[in-house]
DNA sequence: TAAATATTCAGACTATAGTCTGTGGATTTA
DNA sequence: TAAATCCACAGACTATAGTCTGAATATTTA
């Protein structure tokens, strides 16, 4: 549930985020729903478009303990 | 850099890295001199190997602004 | 309630992560 | 010199990341 909070908390839709991460739509909904696991490269890319930092974003999936982004 | 530089710095071989953290001997390597690029699943299993936390990890990485892991 | 907008989901596809075997070179140690 | 260890590299393979279209289902807003 990480990404999601992250992207709702900048009140963005899947679709912006996806433009904005160079990512498509579709992909963006899989990950938050932990159907697909991101490569270090889509980490690196959302972190940005999400304005945080990337080892802050791994630091938020592992305390959340999540099995997914 | 970073990847060979932290096993190195705990004195493991590229096949013991990969017997430790589950993954191919060869495929460490190719990690090493930036032929592939780690999933996230796979930073998560190297750092548990290095004895490192990943945020960590992904912060070497950054801070050497290396290409690759 | 209607109509936008946001999201889920399926399926078929391409790109790349990760496996595995084997060869050969470099270095170290017996 | 021999053997032992470590690593680079190629190639062919399987598994999964990521694309894309389109249709169905929320969810919000007029």
């Amino acid at each position: 549930m990480t990404l999601r909070h992250l992207r709702q908390d900048c009140g963005l839709s899947q679709e912006y985020l996806g433009f904005k991460s160079g990512y498509h739509r579709t992909y963006i909904s899989l990950l938050e729903r932990g159907k697909k696991s991101p490569s270090l490269q889509t980490i690196f890319r959302l972190s940005e478009a999400l304005n945080i930092d990337p080892s802050e974003l791994i630091k938020q999936v592992q305390s959340r303990n999540d099995e997914f982004i």
